[in-house]
DNA sequence: GTCTATACAGTGATAGAC
DNA sequence: GTCTATCACTGTATAGAC
């Protein structure tokens, strides 16, 4: 935010701007004008716009990430009852309860335009955080062992991961007037534990899919 | 595809290249081009590229949920044991599943592009289909406590639609490459008819999430 | 009413001087 | 590294022909 060298200074700006007006509304002259640097610099220093807008989600995800796997860290020590609970907070909390109303309206935003700019964007996001993914699957998988009776089939349990991923991108695109976020959360995570349990937890009550 | 009216044109063309190109990188001269029509004539039809948007985005919509509506009416006649698999089914199938690849690449492109063009789109798109979600909402009300023991709350029940929404709105951004369409339907089917079933089946072991 | 030709201000991008 | 000048192209608006 008060970073002085030109390429944080466009990014600040740019962050700003796009949680107020979204990506595309946004221009490169708004920008560099409220960043205080020339227009060229944009396009010397990241590329295009559409490389600002990577870099600029890159810095907020990476963050958001970051807080999630510290917060996983502790989840897992949790003693076996509530640990699921613990580790789908560790998930869904920081994406919908992080930082104040401004954190909160630009993760709206970033989620909202997430389709806006490059087709692929959507895959480039996945890749990058994937390995944050596999290690909340991975904790997952134990804790339902754990618990459970049988271990988890990792393909359905993938695939469960990312409606819980896809339910809670979808939250966080909620208005301020939606809905209490913490309420929310604390529905998500019920609504994900509950789910998980029913699916891997008794074989007999819960027949797998049909593997097509 | 065939009309011949000026409008109808319009729309076939900005349909087809909306889902090859996506929205942003669409432009009208390249519409208006395809559809072999002056390029004044968007605007005078339709008004704005925004609202040509809107106006593809609602024709896709209005015979989505036209053939959900159509399948629900058939689920809520099933006997009570698979009753609720067959309401989540008319929701999530005809998003899935759909028509073609063609069809499928549209809903994929058309969901990835939601935010793009203006920032109440999604907001726009709630309200014009909150009576499909209100007649699904009262179909899985009705599905669980005719099984269960007591009436699910009407509040949770609704967030809940909306983390199935969310996933499946999730589900529909896939790539070809990413998994069986089928596959992922049931799962998602099981996912939430489990989640549902756990929540508001057993009030004694599901205990009510804290009302803030 | 419907359509065409034309013009306009603003966009992202880039080459080249400093 | 930075800046100016300039480019092709965008969505939009409108005057006037059919």
């Amino acid at each position: 935010m008060t970073d002085t060298n030109t390429s944080s200074k466009i990014l600040d700006a740019a962050e700003t701007l796009f949680a107020n007006q979204g990506f595309h509304a946004t221009t490169l002259r708004q920008i560099t004008r409220t960043a205080g640097v020339n227009l060229a610099a944009v396009h010397y220093h990241l590329g295009s716009k559409q490389a600002l807008v990577h870099a600029v989600f890159e810095r907020y995800l990476d963050d958001l990430n970051r807080q999630r796997l510290r917060q996983l860290e502790n989840a897992v020590t949790e003693a076996s009852g509530r640990r699921l609970e613990r580790i789908l907070e560790a998930l869904v909390e920081p994406a919908l309860l992080l930082g104040g109303q401004d954190d909160r309206n630009f993760a709206r935003l970033l989620v909202r335009a997430f389709a806006e700019n490059d087709r692929d964007l959507h895959r480039f996001v996945r890749d990058r955080y994937s390995h944050v993914m596999k290690r909340f699957a991975a904790a997952i998988s134990e804790a339902l062992e754990q618990a459970g009776e049988k271990k988890p089939d990792d393909a359905e349990l993938r695939r469960q991961l990312d409606f819980i991923v896809g339910a809670l991108t979808y939250a966080m695109t909620y208005d301020a007037g939606d809905g209490n976020p913490t309420q929310v959360a604390a529905s998500l995570v019920r609504f994900a534990a509950t789910a998980l349990r029913g699916t891997h937890g008794s074989p007999a009550l819960t027949p797998e899919p049909a593997e097509a």
